[in-house]
Formats: C-alpha cells, structure tokens, sequence
DNA sequence: TGGCAAGGTTGATAAAGGTCAAGGCGAAGC
DNA sequence: GCTTCGCCTTGACCTTTATCAACCTTGCCA
C-alpha cells in the first residue's frame, strides 16, 4: 500500500489523544501500544494492550474522524503510519479489503468477549495465568504443548502495566502472582518466568473458563497489509 | 430481502447452543434475547443481553460456521431469521452491505470497551445507575433530558438477570440498588423506577466513566434491513 | 381460597481485592 | 562503590462483593 511511512518511538510517546481529530492509523511492527481513556478524576481505564501485527487507530473512520481512545508507547515501537481518508476510500472502493477488516474486527469483538467474561468469572491468580500462557509458544503452536520440558517467558513490559491490563492494582498483582507460583510450579525471577509444569498451568487458569486453552487470540496480521 | 421468516417464541427458548452448525441469523424485532456461554463447572457467563433491533448469530460466518455463544430468549420475541449461507454472499457481493455491518461491528466494538471499562471503573450501585440511564428516553433524546418531571421506566427483564448482566449476584443488586435510592432520589416498586432528578442520577451513575451522559449506545437497526 | 413456586429481600459471615504506608531491590548515573 | 530513582513487594487495615441461609411477596393454579 502507498503513502506509508514508518515511525519509531520511544516509551512513553504518545501517538494520539481521545477526541483528537484523527488523520492516521497505524500498525505496530514492533513494540507496544497502550490504548487507554480517562475519567474526570483522572484515573485510566486501559481498552487493550497491542502487539506486534495488531492495527489502532483504524476505527476513527466509524467515528467522525476523531479518536475514540488515547495511544501510548509503552515498548519502544516501529510502527507503519498511515492515511485514513485513504482507508476510507479502500474501504468504500474495494470490497474484499473491507472484507478483511470486518473479519479482523470480529476476531477483536470476539476477544473482547472473552476479556468480559475473564474480568467476571476468573479471579486474579488466575488472570495472570492465562496472560502468562498467553505468552507461551503453545499457544500459538498446539504442537509445543506436550513438550514436557521447562517453558521459560519474559513478561513483555512493566508488571504494573500488566495489572492495569488485567484490571487489578500493583499489589493484588504481586500477592497474587505469589498465589500462582504457590499452585502451579511457576518460578518468577524479575520479568522472567519459568513454567515447569504446563498442564498445571492450564488447569489451573482456565478452569473457569468457557473456551479450552487454547483460547481465541487476536492476529490482527492478516487485514491491512 | 428475500428468504427471510418470522419467528416467535417465549420465555426459556434456546434458539441455538455455543459450537453448533450455523444455518440461520436473528434480527429481533421484540423482546429481549440473552447471549451467553458456559463454563465446565456450569456457571454462566452473559455476553450481552439484546433488545428490539439488535443482530444476533451473524459472527458464526466467521467462526467456521458455528455459534460462538448460545442464545436464550428471556423476554417473548419476534425475530426475522435469515440464511448465514446468504449472509456470506452478501458480504461478499455488495460492498455496500459489508461495509454497513462494519459499522455496526465498530459500534458494539466500542460499546464492549465500554463494557469492561464500567465493570472495573463503577462499584455496583453506579453499574446500576447506567443501566437504569440507558433505559430512559433522555438517553437517545438529548433534548429529553432538560424535563424536570420524574422520569418512570421499567426494568425490561428479571432483576436477577440484569443482575447477572451487570456482573453482580442478585443479592449485591438488590442491596445496591437500595443503596442507590439513597443516593439518588429514585423511587422502586417492583420492577417499576421512577426517577425524580435524573441529574442527580448522571452525577452519581456517570462520574466513574470516560465518557459523558449519554455514553454510546448500539443500534444496529441501520445494518441489514 | 389455599398452596406452591419463582423471584426478590435481608441478615450474618467470609473472601477477595483495594488502599495506605513503609521498605527492598536493581539498574543507571555520579 | 555509592546514591538515587523507579518499580516492586510486603504488611496492616478497610471496603466491597460473594456466599449461605432464611424469609418474604407475588402470581399462578388446583
């Protein structure tokens, strides 16, 4: 696609502002992106968390060209930038791409689905078990999930951050990340998380869950290239 | 559009369960419809609870042709159903109608960001508050809202059910909702609520939130008449 | 009209998570 | 090597909501 640019940011940049007359969108190509809003008294409700491969921004079209959420860097990104008057006229213009975008949205709507459901029915240990599985290999590759030996992840950014994701304070994180160690054979050592036992995990995390590990994840990857 | 039928039922109907074949999608034309999932251990989790204008169904074409959730119907309906097998070729052919459904799918996209915001920003009886906001005519009708004199709605299903619609037990509704008369200036009698300062109501029930009275509400009804 | 069932309320108690305050720990800079 | 700052952890306490149990209310049906 023409007119892109590529842009690369540091923690702490912030992409756009909700209610801010929206120009561009953008894919992260690296890094990450916290979209977020705020209330009067200033407290933050965080929307999503993004990846590598997810889009934001887009959705400004079915809003009168403003931004419906605040973007953050929250990992230094690259990211491809591009015009949304144009993705208007790709949407309007050519079906199959607004095809695309509609399957990637209902993959999104389904994920959202499920983080309502989480926020409801399971509690904060396990929570930060099924955001750690998340991050595992098997949960992209069910083939690696019988690989009996010890799974080791890097918790991709601030532990605070990743319990303003999961919707509980720094310290329920803590405790609780301790509660899980203490049931699943976990070590956690800084940002780095050594999972000896999988299954253990997965019993433990999406017990209360509707849908089987692996759960319906994201990729946005496939729409907008 | 061609090919459709209409539908009746009461109270207690499943129109179809999470993972089976998809054939049909439902526009309601009354009543209320309850999306939901299970877990393992049987309890529910509500996905959404759905009035007059409202889609459902219509995800499983991107879902492999299964339902990603079940559907009771918890108020009489009237429903139009219509072919999924159709609905694909819709999309596919009139860029037009794929477009519309995108905009109807960025609209219940936002309104679930709403969603989880208001489950971690509001305690029970602010949950509640929204929802007895979204339900007077103030909140499609700004011009509405400037009336002083009570406002009178009713609570469209059981309390129980809203109860669980707003991630609560019954018991936390109905304490919170006393909790709310005291704050507010409403006045229950059974399933009847009268608002004598709605205001006040805003002020209570919205301070916890990013977005302003009214907050966005779905209204799918522009999508696949 | 009396009984029953479903939905709703109330009370007592427990668990989960939030809040406030203090202190530890490790990476970056001097 | 020492200091400093930001992030993280821990402890004490409090608030909110869940849980369990009992009871009330209402509408329906025999």
């Amino acid at each position: 696609m023409e007119g892109y640019s590529i842009e690369r940011h540091n923690k702490g940049y912030i992409a756009f502002i909700y209610g801010e007359d929206a120009h561009r969108y953008y894919i992260i190509r690296r890094g990450w992106v916290k979209l977020y809003r705020e209330t009067l008294d200033g407290s933050q409700a965080i929307i999503d968390i993004l990846p590598r491969g997810h889009i934001f921004g887009e959705t400004a079209v079915f809003e009168h060209n403003t931004y419906p959420y605040s973007a953050e860097i929250i990992e230094p990104v690259d990211m491809i930038s591009l015009s949304l008057k144009k993705l208007n006229i790709l949407i309007q213009d050519r079906p199959d791409f607004a095809l695309s975008m509609l399957k990637s949205m209902a993959r999104y709507r389904k994920q959202q689905d499920l983080e309502i459901e989480h926020r409801s029915l399971q509690n904060a240990p396990q929570r930060i078990g099924c955001f750690i599985l998340r991050l595992t290999p098997a949960h992209t590759d069910p083939n690696l999930r019988v690989k009996a030996v010890p799974v080791t992840i890097n918790l991709p950014y601030d532990k605070t951050l990743i319990a303003a994701r999961l919707g509980m304070q720094p310290e329920t994180f803590s405790r609780a990340l301790t509660k899980l160690k203490e049931h699943t054979n976990i070590t956690v050592k800084g940002a780095t998380i050594e999972i000896h036992d999988l299954e253990a995990l997965i019993a433990y995390a999406c017990s209360a869950c509707t849908s089987d590990f692996p759960c319906q994840d994201l990729n946005c990857s496939s729409c907008c290239n």
